[in-house]
RNA sequence: CGCGGGGUGGAGCAGUGGUAGCUCGCCGGGCUCAUAACCCGGAGGUCGUUGGUUCAAAUCCAGCCCCCGCAACCA
């Protein structure tokens, strides 16, 4: 058996301050690395940042920074998040690093002289904000970015191909023969269509920016971020140079955890890029889904991004990290809320596995003096608790290995339940008080001992420091370790005779209450502190006047055809009548509309919208939910100033 | 035919062909070791809908309806 595991996070682009989604995926994968090691595996567990780019080249230059010194700042932040969280990985890179800026050098040279990089000229539509070339058939009418929807521009530059549609058959084989390649299912078939529909040469550099690694002998050419971003995975462990002990020994990797956006580049980029240069593909490509926010999704306009720093201040790194993982089946979007959090840290945590903990070594402490009991003859009832963490064991570590983390610690908690109930069919407390059923109690109290030994090793994982804490409890050293997946589920190691350390509470219960009411007087929530909105600032008043806002009569309203936010409103604003268009029509019905007076920016710049051209605009409040029009009262006559 | 996700007890969800399950909530009971905790029982579901495949469908296939996100379309 491979005895060796490599895992990496992708690397985070440091135009953004790491939220709750970085959080989730680096905790996955630190959990994933944790328990290879915890079974003897030789692990080596990779994250780092994404640094090169126009975006970062532009948001340095609005900041006044270069673009190193932004990437600096915002790298400082993850150092510090991972460091606060545990986080264990043995190393971190950088795309700035010298060692992989020489290294994606050699690999763009490597591929140049084989042929499969040549020199060429690209025309198509880009779209600057993603940094991504589309072809006229991925676009609609409105040739806007199929990603983020905005506006592409044609673009014709000279540039270096990749010959990504050499490799296609290849890759395609690939996928076929490896179900697990790609993972979940549905992101498989994802990218089987999309390589099926026919892959095209892949533009591989760009001219019209330089914050990134130039290509060595015709450094005009920038090569194409992902490109850069992907050869982190190999770069990292020191390919391709005389120092690649590391490569040697962990590539391929075992698990590329990433985001569902970035599945494509994985699958389908990197993959080809791997077969050029004739190396190995990693094992798995394991795709996981999006947090939304108290149901909505996450945007740093709507200013419900959750700080990491914030949360695991207030909740403890453990709850969070168990909270996460446990929440929503791992591959699907599961949704962030306080309240959810709250109740699984009471529930599941206090409740179950914290109750249970002092319950068990309580009774321990009153009728052993705190010292492990040697168990006397086992009965059924003893045995079926044995068997059921052993098979538990072997439940848990497949879940674990095809990154079920949801259900693997649903099958702990499993064990949980049944000591929880097993105690209470025991009844220690009435064999007590029994001095000729002293044997019976030892047995019944080691097994619960021994299981919470077994529930201690489980979390270690997802819970290491809580893990710990337990182990302390039950008089033992040190953190789990085991020579293979087998040994975890080996029950009845703890040692009779054993003196217990001090028994505390692991999870405190929370006041459902004071908590929330705590979080809505404070930041909720946080934009991450990098300051991108500007403090609010004074204008004056010779600027506020410049908006003229009047009242307005809606005399008719309908639905823009085709539409389904717009609605074309016929205003009278006192001199004649104006069409506005409104997005409002997911709030308002026309009806409900004509006959009413509203405000409206008279001199706004007119606009076409779905070919219907607004000139001013309606003013609405809008929640994040629904729009609320600001509706006047009947007797103000049309066309009157609003300051 | 724009892309994607979804429709399963009151709420939130799991469940890839074999007796519909979990958490929370609700009702009743038990226990008194424990963090007002834990254990048991109960009520509550035509698994969106129609048709098909099958001995057997929440699950597979086809059609339809509805909801949500994104964009087209926030002026």
């Amino acid at each position: 058996m491979n005895r060796r595991f490599y895992i990496t996070t992708p690397i985070y682009y440091v135009n953004d301050v790491p939220h709750i989604g970085h959080m989730y995926t680096t905790i996955a994968a630190d959990t994933m690395a944790r328990f290879k090691r915890m079974c003897g595996y030789d692990v080596y567990f990779l994250t780092g940042t994404d640094e090169h780019g126009q975006k970062i080249e532009q948001a340095a230059a609005e900041k006044g920074l270069k673009p190193k010194e932004l990437a600096d700042q915002v790298v400082d932040r993850y150092y510090k998040l991972w460091g606060k969280l545990g986080i264990q990985n043995d190393s971190f890179i950088r795309t700035t690093d010298n060692r992989h800026y020489a290294a994606v050098q050699n690999v763009f040279e490597t591929l140049k002289k084989q042929g499969d990089i040549y020199a060429g000229e690209y025309e198509g539509l880009y779209c600057t904000p993603c940094e991504a070339f589309w072809t006229e058939s991925q676009l609609g009418d409105g040739q806007l970015c199929p990603d983020c929807g905005r506006p592409t521009v044609r673009m014709k530059e000279p540039s270096y191909f990749f010959r990504m549609s050499k490799y296609q058959d290849m890759l395609l084989e690939h996928i076929e023969k490896n179900p697990n390649f790609i993972r979940p299912e549905s992101r498989r078939n994802e990218a089987l269509a999309f390589i099926k529909e026919g892959l095209k040469d892949l533009s591989v550099s760009r001219v019209n920016f330089s914050w990134g690694i130039p290509v060595k002998d015709d450094p005009e050419h920038i090569v194409y971020v992902w490109v850069d971003a992907l050869v982190n995975y190999i770069s990292a462990l020191g390919y391709p140079s005389d120092e690649d002990s590391l490569f040697k020994k962990y590539w391929p990797a075992n698990f590329h955890l990433v985001g569902k956006d970035i599945l494509r580049f994985h699958t389908v980029y990197w993959s080809t890029i791997l077969l050029a240069l004739g190396l190995e593909l990693p094992r798995s490509v394991f795709a996981h889904g999006w947090w939304t926010v108290e149901g909505q999704k996450m945007s740093k306009t709507l200013g419900n991004v959750v700080d990491p720093f914030y949360l695991t201040d207030k909740f403890g790194i453990e709850p969070v990290r168990y909270f996460l993982l446990r929440e929503v089946t791992f591959g699907l979007d599961g949704d962030f809320s306080y309240k959810a959090l709250i109740h699984r840290i009471n529930s599941d945590l206090a409740n179950d596995f914290g109750n249970l903990v002092t319950r068990s070594l309580g009774m321990v402490e009153k009728y052993f003096d705190g010292v492990i009991p040697a168990p006397d003859i086992f009965n059924g009832d003893d045995v079926r608790i044995h068997t059921l963490i052993a098979e538990t064991a072997a439940q848990y570590v497949r879940f674990v290995d095809e990154m079920s983390l949801n259900r693997a610690l649903l099958a702990v908690w499993d064990i949980v339940g049944a000591l929880n109930k097993y105690i209470d069919e025991m009844q220690p407390w009435s064999l007590a008080k029994n001095p000729t059923l002293k044997g019976r109690l030892s047995s019944v109290l080691y097994t619960v001992s021994d299981g919470l030994l077994s529930l201690s090793n489980f979390i270690t994982p997802f819970m290491p420091e809580t893990a710990v804490k337990l182990r302390k409890q039950l008089g033992m050293d040190g953190t789990a370790s085991f020579k293979d997946e087998e040994e975890l589920g080996v029950t009845r190691v703890l040692k009779p005779g054993g003196k217990l350390g001090a028994v505390s509470a692991l999870f405190p219960r929370l006041d459902e209450k004071d908590i929330m009411s705590s979080i809505h007087d404070s930041v909720k929530v946080s934009a991450g502190s990098l300051k991108t909105q500007p403090a609010a600032e004074f204008i004056e008043y010779k600027d506020f006047e410049k908006v003229t806002v009047i009242a307005g009569h809606i005399e008719g309203a309908v639905n823009v055809p085709d539409s389904e936010k717009l609605l074309k409103l016929s205003v009278n604003d006192g001199k004649g009548v104006r069409t506005i268009v409104a997005g409002i029509a997911k709030s308002y019905t026309p009806e409900e509309l004509i006959g009413k007076k509203i405000a409206v920016v008279e001199n706004l710049k007119p606009a076409k919208l779905m070919g219907v051209e607004s000139r001013g605009m309606a003013l609405a409040a809008f929640d994040g939910q629904r729009h609320h029009v600001l509706f006047l009262p009947d007797s103000v006559p049309a066309g009157t100033r609003i300051k």
